[in-house]
DNA sequence: TTAACTGCAAATCTTTTGCACAATC
DNA sequence: GATTGTGCAAAAGATTTGCAGTTAA
């Protein structure tokens, strides 16, 4: 089905390249549609991350964040500041699978380091 | 400080090479002293792992795991039986900069594929 | 029409925390 | 003797779910 929660939902996670978590995809939703619930903010989330259309970035210790760019890319979080961000390299999966040894169906690759701006 | 409840959580999280969830550490422990607390196992867990003798592995979609090995391994979540399984390859840390470009800290690699019993 | 989705609120699950007491250094 | 840890139970934070009513196919 397509409702107009689940393309707003949509348009609010793609509208920017940050990666939003569910409570700031409500609020930002909530803004154009007041009566928006929090679980169908949820419910609809997990659709589009089904769908392939959002990726689902699982946080250590925070609040999982979401992805409206489905393009292979890694994420950066910052020692320093804390902040999440993109790392532009092409897919991995072949280099990960000739270093480990395993036939793998996808992987996560989560970096820790310093962010281009508390790198200065 | 090191405490009997310390030394026994652990001893059970070194004592197979699981990767157990804290429920299950609290478990196990419970059976050697009754009378210790989940909150007592988490605030342990939580001690060790800033020691650096336990590694917390997080699961997406499900609660955090512990793993009383801190040799230099990946980890396998298992596409259809679901296990976390050990894979024990060296460092990538020199390959995931060049693969990269970032400098980085540290990093979190996890791969979803067929666990070797699955891939049969 | 009927199957899927919504809003609301309550429930769930995991983890953390406040507190009075106990153990360790 | 001072500090740090414990057990208990309650709180917190994030996400899910049941339900009655609504919307989309």
């Amino acid at each position: 089905m397509n409702t107009k929660q689940k393309a707003l939902v949509l348009e609010v996670v793609t509208a920017t390249c940050s990666h939003m978590t569910a409570e700031e995809i409500y609020i930002a939703a909530k803004a154009k549609m007041p009566q928006i619930a929090m679980g169908t903010v949820y419910r609809n989330l997990a659709q589009l991350v089904n769908d392939g259309v959002v990726r689902k970035l699982e946080i250590p210790n925070a609040p999982d964040r979401y992805d409206g760019c489905t393009e292979c890319h890694e994420h950066l979080y910052c020692d320093k500041c804390g902040k999440v961000s993109d790392i532009w390299c092409g897919d991995l999966t072949e280099a990960i699978e000739s270093a480990t040894g395993q036939k793998l169906s996808s992987y996560t690759l989560t970096i820790r380091g310093l962010c281009s701006e508390c790198a200065v």
